[in-house]
DNA sequence: TCAGAAATTATTCAAGTGTATAATTTGGGC
DNA sequence: GCCCAAATTATACACTTGAATAATTTCTGA
């Protein structure tokens, strides 16, 4: 009985592969599901392997809860840098990358409600998130700043605050609603319904990028 | 070697037992945490007595989930009837209902992030989660409609549809802020961020309280 | 009071869990 | 070409899991 052939990866490269595969475990399977031997099995990888890596699976799941935030984070703050004209166009594009796939889609609902379930279970899980909601905030506050400045409007420090949570809330409950029952939507796109939303919300300034349509 | 004793209860006030208990664990333990055994001890009760009320333990964690979301619907629901005086009263008591506790508290959201997390996974469990979203917004929807033509606006189909499901937008985002970072929110309450929100949101109309102070 | 149906417990089972350890293979440096 | 550290596999272990079954207790109704 020979023991089957396998390849040496480098280390940055087989790590990546294991949270994708604990990742697609939980998207597909749940918490449950991503038990060390499936991860492993979808990695292509040997159980044992696992804890070569990592020091246990738990240390393996913050991992990929630090990758899935931040990577929605850069994707939607790349969103917002891409078309360097306005503020105001910024914060529209950065919106909009908000309530579209890939941040908005399935995957990554399941995936963070997950990890969310979990904050209150273990403080490892309560750190990464409080790390990751306050980066996602203070791009956020920065954005809305820029915007009121923009538009000739004071931007004292406690109303982007407020503005940046209202924001927030609408970006997240749209997001939420998209992504769990987006087949709802079909008539009625989100991205529309959150940029008039914040629009209004900052007191009638428009959004509105040149190249739109209706 | 004797039995213990027990006593007979009744079939719908042991399901409720086995139901919270099921919850206690979800919340605390997580998803992973709501083992048949565990469940059984914090109900009183023995392991096997679940599978006599439940075919399953998956159809005992459905129960579950239909318990918390009709539990915050029913909750939010009532709040918008107590107070029976004009329709912005009674859809600012709705706002503000859903933003305190027990619907804003961080066992409700971990016990709905868990749930939540399933819905891509159990076809069982996005089924529970679509109705609950509609009755949610269905009453939602309603009381829109009665500001509106309260304020002596138009309360067209669509309008209402789409301001529905931009304040529900609202109150899902803040819900979830205040809830899992609630500690940063100290010196702005949210309740009062998401009212004037919806204030702007339906163009102005103030949903003040008689007895509101600053 | 005393059956007997139904609720509850006790026990068992096979499968799955994370982890620890030892045996092997790989691939770069000499 | 070969050696040796490091990456990877293989195996084993102790424990937990959901479920199935049989044995017992409870309590109602006649």
């Amino acid at each position: 009985m020979t023991r089957r052939s396998f390849h040496r990866a480098p280390e940055a490269e087989r790590r990546q592969d294991l949270i994708t595969a604990t990742l697609d475990c939980i998207s597909e399977l749940g918490l449950q599901g991503a038990t060390v031997r499936e991860v492993a099995t979808r990695a292509g990888v040997t159980p044992g392997l696992i804890r070569h890596y990592f020091s246990s699976k738990d240390q393996m799941l913050q991992a990929a809860y630090r990758e899935v935030m931040t990577g929605m984070t850069s994707k939607v703050a790349d969103a917002a840098d891409k078309g360097q004209s306005s503020a105001c166009a910024r914060l529209h594009d950065f919106i909009v990358a908000n309530l579209t796939p890939p941040v908005a889609d399935g995957r990554a609902l399941s995936l963070w409600a997950a990890f969310i379930s979990h904050v209150r279970v273990d403080p490892d899980f309560a750190e990464i998130h409080r790390e990751s909601y306050l980066a996602f905030r203070s791009v956020l506050e920065a954005l809305v700043a820029d915007v009121l400045t923009e538009a000739g409007q004071a931007a004292d420090t406690k109303r982007c605050q407020e503005l940046a949570i209202a924001i927030n809330g609408v970006i997240d409950g749209l997001w939420l609603e998209g992504t769990l029952v987006g087949d709802l939507f079909s008539e009625t796109p989100l991205p529309g319904i959150a940029v008039r939303s914040v629009e209004v919300l900052l007191g009638g300034i428009s959004l509105a990028a040149d190249t739109q349509q209706t």
